[in-house]
DNA sequence: AACATGATAAACT
DNA sequence: GTTTATCATGTTC
């Protein structure tokens, strides 16, 4: 179990690219209230603070949401988004470097009958955990849960590598990000080739 | 006022 | 079966 954790060495690199695609096929892991639930993490986005306009910490802009992403990687920063959703986030960089990779999508793994329960679902449909907000919801992911370290014993919240091989990895464009003018064009976005649990789009 | 969205409904093939 | 449009929603700045 705990051999499984990703080290903390794993969030260090200022390479969120190459981050965030090794973080396709980990597995994303949270106890909230004492119920295990955890996915496969099938999609992801790169967001590479300060150039990146599409990252709240866009020339290094500090505030109380964004000052999460300026401290050392390997802990979570979950904002809320639309006052609705709440985004996870895993920071990454060895500090000053405000970076962080989005996670978008799961597939889900242990339990998915208190995944059902959050989302009111009857049966497991791609968009339970499809999509940021989803996936946060399913797993009980609130901004409670921001600034919580990913490689502590104690976490409620942590990434395992369970040795899962990723096929083929897909890069696009970002969403959302229009206002983000040239970086909009930069394909910071990943997803697993083939998977059902992506959100649309093949 | 802006926002890294999701659910729903209505329109399509 | 799918894609497209609309809007609800609360925190940040």
């Amino acid at each position: 179990m705990t051999s499984l954790k990703l080290p903390l060495e794993f969030y260090l690199s200022e390479d969120v690219i190459t981050l965030a695609e090794k973080l396709l096929g980990k597995v994303l892991c949270t106890t909230i209230n004492g119920k295990l639930t955890s996915g496969i993490i099938v999609e992801t986005e790169a967001y590479k603070a300060p150039e990146d306009k599409a990252s709240h910490a866009y020339q290094n802009k500090f505030t109380d949401r964004t000052k999460i992403m300026f401290r050392p990687g390997g802990i979570a920063y979950i904002y809320l988004c639309y006052g609705i959703h709440h985004l996870f986030n895993v920071v990454t960089g060895p500090g000053e470097k405000a970076h962080a990779v989005l996670v978008r999508a799961l597939e889900p793994l242990d339990g998915i009958q208190v995944m059902l329960n959050r989302r009111k679902m009857q049966k497991v449909q791609p968009r339970l955990t499809a999509g940021p907000g989803s996936l946060s919801k399913a797993l009980g992911i609130t901004t409670a849960l921001c600034g919580e370290p990913l490689t502590e014993k104690s976490s409620k919240i942590w990434l395992e590598d369970r040795g899962i091989i990723v096929q083929r990895v897909i890069r696009s464009p970002r969403v959302g990000v229009d206002y983000a003018e040239e970086c909009a064009a930069w394909n910071w976005r990943l997803r697993i080739k083939d998977n059902d649990w992506t959100s649309k789009a093949k």
